[in-house]
DNA sequence: GCAACAGGCACAATCGATTGTGTAAAGTAA
DNA sequence: TTACTTTACACAATCGATTGTGCCTGTTGC
């Protein structure tokens, strides 16, 4: 039986022409032919005009290779994160992506998947690729901040983002996760709620107990009191959530709003109000965190709060080529904190009509369905 | 004021130890030293521990950019894909990082934004990067594939995956979508529906295509009439298919039954036979495409067909490296078809209890809640 | 005892672009 | 005309690792 199909040339490999190409084909030397193509003062127009007609009419890339070994940095970028999944890495992703092509960088892609280890081994990689620049968010397991002294010892410009190295001694973007906390929160306060349970997370994670403290923030702005009893400390999983609203729903004095701190445990709260037969948000209001794309179409929609991960990526960008522009010379450390932005929907706002205001709080965004 | 913090350290800017310095430590050539790290058989075993010992000592990165620069390859693989976004994607991405790291390749990823030029010109830096492979899925505008042929022409591994280039001179990773339409609507027809109703994507894209053709092929094999009154054509947007269904629920013969190529469709689908008073899937089943998120939480969830976004970019990979190890020896195009899962949820499987079985249809995976 | 041989290592060219320095020719000022 | 700039380009070293070739030493074979 013949073989079904044809076989990938390879004979024909184009070789990429190189600058020596161009030169001898010009009959000039290869700095003439480098500093032509950089638009080097020290070229005439002329000659400029021929070196480029020829560039285009040969399709010449130069090899990046090469500058940057020579030049000792690369218009690489690379970017460490935990993993690309879910919503909130892969929009920051896109957000990072978008601003270093914009600026002519490329990135490279790195997962530690919550391992320290993968995390060094990592950073040790793109050293030896010769990025011109790292970010990194945190793995959950990191506890010792060594490996990033490497960095900085090469004097390589290194920001964190969304999970970083506290202190104001490093280069970082974060969300404010207190005003988002505080704002979701005043937020319940304003529509009426006076027992508002707060569903926390891990709180050695500075993003839950900063959301927790912006909880607190509003309850005291508001004169309400802090009832620990209507914190509930969890993985925040959707499971978890029910069974604890569940347990709230028991006590005494049940909460009439939920701010939760992750949409998936207001999502397993919304399910366990409704099985009891509580209306959301006329007897309960609940609250969620991250904007999931799962709040849109729940019923009712669930309020959350966005954590602007496109603003989060282009802002970690933007702090990161300051500091190759920097280029080793004395740069103050930056800590960048993004507002948050509060999405009022059904799920707490009894009052907003659907086609997308609050009456109440005419002051707030109202986001109802998202188009696919 | 004084400043508030310290500066950047920059005096001690630790320059990585080159092969050079180790072979001036040692009083040896480099060429001792690159051949003793790379274990070849010309260097004596004592000389190899020396080396290794000294470059432990020192931490010796290898320069990734000079060895690249000099074999011609590096150790980069290139992606292209429409935008990092949604939940395809960036699981694909995950697959694809997750197999190359594996095999001590690193990603660098561009998106096209679907748009053709960007395409080009992702390719095009790609290139000038020297990557050892290229992964593309095809942004929505390419109708003209000629700038794959430079890739080809340097004789570049490439391998498109998703959104392919058709044809059995490529090489390709798709999901058989054909088979997740046949598979869907086989299972909606063993559900006792036998009205079956359509609802579409754009035709010029080859897995909607697809999807309707698996969705003729299983009425076919069970003997029902193709109706084409009964497939509406959109653009899988959640409110088109809201509209679309309840243009079919107006007819004379309403369908008890939807195959949406889509979740979003699915989506809209459920929300309007519920809103006409429709007990799902008592009176109308209802199947999506893709297995998003949201499909686990609406009620009833979703039945819906898996794309193995995962098992995609590992397949992927592993057909780059076997490319990039012919190293131009002449290799069979393979196209990679993987099988779709089909999910079977609550809004078509009315007689599955909601621990996880189908009672009806025992053969196929029943899948409830899914963990945060 | 001499040749053929293998082991172990160094020399030097190479990948492709960049850049400090050198040097003609052309232009300007006096 | 002399001296001094500018302009326009070439030379050659360099980034760091790789690799074909060559050389020397010690070993084996007969």
């Amino acid at each position: 039986m013949a073989p079904r199909k044809k076989q990938v040339a390879d004979v024909n490999n184009t070789s990429p022409v190189s600058m020596a190409d161009l030169a001898r084909e010009l009959g000039v030397s290869m700095t003439t032919i480098s500093r032509a193509l950089s638009d080097h003062h020290s070229i005439g127009p002329a000659m400029k005009q021929k070196v480029l007609k020829l560039a285009k009419k040969y399709n010449y890339q130069p090899n990046r290779l090469a500058s940057a070994l020579r030049k000792g940095k690369s218009q690489l970028l690379g970017i460490v994160v935990p993993y690309i999944e879910g919503r909130f890495f892969p929009s920051v992703v896109h957000g990072i992506e978008t601003a270093a092509s914009k600026a002519g960088y490329n990135v490279i892609i790195c997962q530690s998947n919550e391992d320290v280890a993968q995390e060094r081994r990592n950073l040790d990689i793109l050293l030896s690729a010769q990025v011109a620049g790292i970010l990194v968010s945190l793995s959950r397991t990191t506890r010792d901040f060594r490996h990033f002294e490497k960095v900085r010892g090469r004097g390589l410009p290194l920001v964190f983002f969304d999970r970083v190295v506290e202190g104001d001694n490093v280069n970082a973007v974060v969300l404010d996760d207190q005003e988002g906390g505080y704002l979701s929160t005043r937020h319940l306060i304003a529509q009426g709620c006076r027992r508002i349970a707060h569903l926390a997370g891990p709180q050695h994670l500075n993003i839950y107990r900063n959301r927790r403290q912006g909880y607190l923030d509003a309850l005291r702005e508001a004169g309400l009191p802090e009832d620990e009893s209507l914190i509930l400390y969890s993985d925040m999983a959707q499971d978890q959530a029910a069974e604890g609203l569940h347990q709230l729903l028991a006590t005494a004095r049940p909460p009439d709003g939920v701010f939760a701190a992750g949409d998936y445990a207001a999502l397993g709260a919304l399910q366990e109000a409704q099985r009891q037969g509580l209306r959301v948000p006329e007897d309960v209001a609940i609250s969620g965190f991250s904007n999931e794309t799962f709040t849109t179409i729940t019923q009712p929609p669930i309020t959350t709060v966005d954590q602007r991960c496109e603003e989060m990526g282009q802002a970690s960008v933007r702090l990161l080529l300051d500091l190759i522009e920097a280029d080793g010379r004395p740069f103050t450390p930056r800590q960048v904190a993004l507002r948050p932005e509060l999405l009022v929907r059904q799920s707490t706002a009894y009052s907003a009509d659907t086609q997308g205001r609050s009456v109440r709080d005419p002051a707030l965004k109202f986001v109802g369905d998202v188009a696919p």
